[in-house]
DNA sequence: ACCTTGGTTCGACGTGTGTCAACATAGACG
DNA sequence: CGTCTATGTTGACACACGTCGAACCAAGGT
């Protein structure tokens, strides 16, 4: 079973499940190739319809949700499929087809790893 | 001119409250208004340059420091005071002029707040 | 086979964003 | 005053991004 597939954000450095990608923000001055992976995820959420749909993920009964079940968000049907995927390049979600509907469901690690980036001191 | 406009994130309430944004994302589904607050601050970190900026003054020695210490993130000097000018928008710098130089420091308790958004369930 | 429903991809358009050079402002100091 | 240093602001430009309609793909049901 896949639970981590080429994930662009978490290089495969530790078989740690918290997914250390980088310190927290308040350890040292981030370097440039850190900053650029880091701010890839903070990017994917930093859209309002990114986040409604991620939230829906997130608070949906089971820890997933068709797309049919969170695509009431004020765009389009293609504008949804869209962003999902912004969000699966980002690593924060993960999508599979099951009969009919696409399933997504949050990456629990990658979540994890970027609250511990906000860790105050 | 002091177009300074109030922190769009924090309401100036409490004194050292944890800056009761929104609930964590996997808790319920987002509103359009709270994802629209709240992407705001992911999207202010969103970029290579703003993440370096932040984590640079959030690492800093007393917690704060001087645009001249920070500012060798391989872009020009307008680029970045104008990344500062933009974490400052979204409520997660703060800034005061001491005599020659700009000090910044970070809020804490936005950051606070940013994080207990990604907590897990 | 055909059609219907669920989702993704494509192509295009308007807006937003990061960047810099040039200029402006604020203190410090003589 | 004038000048130097440290930051901020402005204007302009290229590129990225969000959005939509239309076309397309995938499964199921009839």
């Amino acid at each position: 079973m896949s639970n981590v597939k080429a994930l662009p954000l978490l290089e495969p450095e530790g078989p740690d499940a918290v997914a250390p990608c980088c310190p927290p923000l308040s350890e040292r001055p981030f370097t440039a190739e850190e900053a650029e992976r880091t701010a890839r995820m903070f990017k994917a959420l930093g859209d309002p319809v990114r986040l409604r749909l991620f939230s829906a993920v997130a608070s949906h009964e089971g820890g997933e949700a068709c797309v049919c079940d969170i695509s009431d968000v004020g765009v389009s049907q293609p504008t949804v499929s869209h962003h999902l995927k912004k969000l699966k390049e980002a690593g924060l979600l993960t999508s599979e087809r099951r009969g009919t509907w696409v399933y997504y469901r949050v990456e629990p690690s990658v979540v994890a790893a970027m609250g511990q980036l906000l860790a105050v001191r």
